[in-house]
DNA sequence: TTCTCCGGCATTGCATGCAATATTCGAAAA
DNA sequence: TTTTCGAATATTGCATGCAATGCCGGAGAA
């Protein structure tokens, strides 16, 4: 346990490997690289001005993480994210962060909740004003992953934060709550609010099922906008 | 999906990294290198009679798969399997397996449930013999490894399957049959067939219960083992 | 036309040497 | 005696060059 938490807490110094990791990924997201096109050491190495050795660590993680897949003798090849990726996704997550909740219920201290509580608030705060300022999705996408990640610390599982947080990182980041309307924001917000209200009450069933409903309602939105994207996708093309 | 697929089978080119990789978990297994040890790669390297290079990657391979741990500048430390990693597992199985059989359910085509009862029958045999051929439990520790693994997959969520792997691999080769009576292993047995019951009837919620029996009986006798055990080691310090 | 085989080529895989950096241990000062 | 500072040392991090290997296209034969 001790030996886990110096592993979290430790301060990853910013080598020229995780320089080159985190480049790429951030192509990858603004779509510098696309899907499906093979990305080569020697190309990345040059236009980041390093050798291939720390190129070719970075690719071995992003591999790992789900960002690239490797081709033999080909390459690397940026990976799609798919409908079915994005179920996969969902039905890891619809058991797993339930059951994180329900045996933080047990588990969490006095700390963690009160900064579960600030970050409720920081995000209706923003909530209230995204009408007028349509950049305060990105800030509540922000706060909201960092909402999860504490709310699954407090199962004081190690290998279930590392698990949710390798399943959920890239998609949380490709489809964030720029398609919710106020009104689902809002909604996301309560339940927010009932699940540290569970937790408080140290009732793990109630908890666990609020999380369900909050999940189930984010797939549910996902699932909509999926269904007008594709529509207007196959208008666009007859 | 394909492409998972194709990456699942793609056949693996035994490369000195993948040598360094097997050779280390190897020797973590049989106790050559023990629990906290400190090993540092010039040292595997010239043992292994390669360069630093392979020996390196396949650090990072077992330090992502938690066999081993980093500690910046001393080196990778073999890591120690505790009571406390064991119910982490546990808890991640308890809910993850459950929910794929249950998914299973709808989903299995009958090649696999086929292949499936091949195994649990192949089982029930060697079962019935253990009692004279103690050798045999290694065997249907292999293939009950396989059966949970075949049952994930009739799930159709492929990274289901690679969470669930990595993070059962480690645990199930350290704690296999070995402390099972035979009335434990017959319980197993009859399990497993009651699941495939389930899977065939298309009743999920009957799979998903059984299995959870199943993970429940096998944590129990895990606890009483550990109990005689940690009783065993106070005994002898005293 | 189509199939097969072979050689060039692109790509990854590995070895080696050097650079950077944290740790540790000893010496000197308080 | 204790604390602090510094240099030696052990370790990881990175660059470069070469080796190995599988793919792809063209030439020749069926």
């Amino acid at each position: 346990m001790i030996e886990s938490n110096r592993r979290v807490n430790a301060s990853v110094p910013r080598t020229a490997k995780t320089e080159v990791h985190d480049a790429i990924k951030q192509r990858i997201l603004n779509a510098v690289y696309l899907p499906h096109e093979f990305i080569r050491e020697a190309r990345v190495a040059q236009e980041l001005k390093v050798s291939r050795t720390p190129v070719r660590e970075a690719f071995r993680e992003l591999i790992s993480e789900g960002w690239l897949e490797a081709i033999p003798h080909q390459g690397a090849r940026v990976s799609a994210w798919t409908e079915r990726d994005a179920r996969e996704v969902f039905e890891i997550r619809l058991v797993l962060e339930p059951m994180a909740v329900a045996l933080a219920c047990s588990k969490m201290d006095r700390v963690r909740l009160d900064h579960l509580k600030y970050l409720a608030s920081q995000m209706e705060i923003l909530t209230e004003k995204v009408e007028t300022h349509a950049e305060f999705r990105n800030s509540i996408s922000a706060l909201n992953h960092e909402f999860h990640k504490e709310l699954i610390a407090g199962s004081d599982n190690y290998r279930l934060m590392t698990t949710l947080e390798n399943i959920v990182r890239s998609s949380v980041i490709r489809r964030n709550f720029t398609n919710y309307k106020p009104e689902h924001l809002q909604r996301s917000m309560r339940h927010h609010r009932e699940i540290l209200d569970a937790i408080e009450s140290r009732n793990g069933g109630w908890a666990e099922s609020i999380m369900r409903s909050h999940l189930l309602a984010a797939y549910d939105l996902h699932l909509n906008v999926s269904d007008l994207e594709n529509r207007h996708q196959h208008a666009e093309d007859t």
